[in-house]
DNA sequence: TTCGTTTTTTGATAATTGTCAAAAACAATA
DNA sequence: TATTGTTTTTGACAATTATCAAAAAACGAA
């Protein structure tokens, strides 16, 4: 009965985070279990910020569905840092690493289901699994390999040639979130992204 | 008198590449004579090469000393896109997680003493020394943190204000490095770049 | 030192993008 | 459907930065 509860838990719930996680390495029946059970099941309204400005940032999330973004202010204005969507991870990185205040706040763009997973927890699971290291690793390079080409977007590219790239490598993005988000995230005002979208 | 020895290269070539390592993690013993080992000591004079574009880049070069950077073409022209220096790690980071063709050149600025640890040694580490999955999950974090910084500046920065944040955090740089390879790390002209510094 | 090469500076001009303001389009809701 | 608030578009203009060309300065090698 217990077994299968947890089979349930596990289908409906924490599907998308495992299979996610195991195309990294594989994942041992008892590293599952524990999965399941120190992850926290989280949902979001449409508008809503799980992080703000000036706060620790010590969990991950493991978004199962929807779209959300971090943004900062530069002058009153928001700057988007980043968006992130089903079968990625939303976090202040920089927080969650280095244990400070968070620069960004986390908004839900869209209704979300997110899987939390904290900071402690995850150092626990470090030690107990040790395979799991090589998760934290893994995704780390992975996120690190998403900026560089994101630099080597902002640097020297025209704000079209960044939209261009961005219509394409990011195209579902374009419908889900609002004109000044994308523009902020590609460096430019969104009076020039309008007239770069008219033109074209 | 085999002890002494090993001693002696321990002391004269690899200390930085330790010093730097040990305050990640705890270094056993036997994970030093195994770092002392499979290290590789390289040297290059003022504007060699060690990695070309389209070439694999399949290790990490730790400097011991000297300077050097990571540029790319666009359109005829160079950008520079990293220096590094003195105890830090140079590669192609994005060619060496991924195994694809660099998209950079690695060059020295100035004469640089080396420490290479090849990718397949660095797994075999990983895989004999579990404790090291966590210097590379560390240094990764610490990479991603460095770019995540950069990325900040650009966005959304004038370009005096980008020359003003590299000028403080890069101080020694400005001596070291020309002016069209900074110009170009901060993603402007070297034209407007003289100016900026002329104005100042 | 001197010559040749590379790097940096300066000038004139053009292109790109930003700013501010207002209108238009769209969405949410009473 | 009318109302209100938000997002997007458009226009006029200004600021920033790039481009091209040439002069000046700095550097290295013979």
């Amino acid at each position: 009965m217990d077994a299968c509860f947890t089979i349930i838990i596990f289908v409906i719930l924490k599907m998308p985070l495992l299979k996610h996680l195991s195309s990294i390495i594989t994942i041992s029946k008892a590293l599952e279990t524990e999965l399941i059970r120190i992850s926290k099941q989280i949902t979001l309204a449409k508008g809503e910020q799980i992080i703000t400005i000036g706060e620790r940032c010590n969990s991950i999330y493991f978004i199962k569905s929807g779209l959300m973004r971090g943004f900062y202010f530069d002058e009153e204005k928001e700057i988007t840092n980043w968006f992130a969507q089903e079968n990625e991870f939303a976090t202040c990185f920089y927080s969650f690493i280095a244990n400070k205040p968070s620069f960004e706040n986390i908004q839900a763009i869209e209704n979300c289901e997110l899987i939390e997973i904290s900071h402690s927890t995850l150092q626990n699971l470090y030690t107990v699994f040790p395979e799991t290291e090589r998760i934290g690793r893994i995704l780390t390079e992975n996120y690190y390999i998403k900026l560089e080409e994101r630099i080597l977007n902002l640097q020297f590219k025209t704000a079209k040639e960044r939209y261009e790239k961005f219509s394409i490598t990011k195209s579902d993005l374009l419908q889900r979130a609002s004109l000044g988000q994308i523009a902020s995230y590609l460096g430019i005002t969104q009076e020039t992204l309008s007239r770069i979208r008219a033109e074209m």
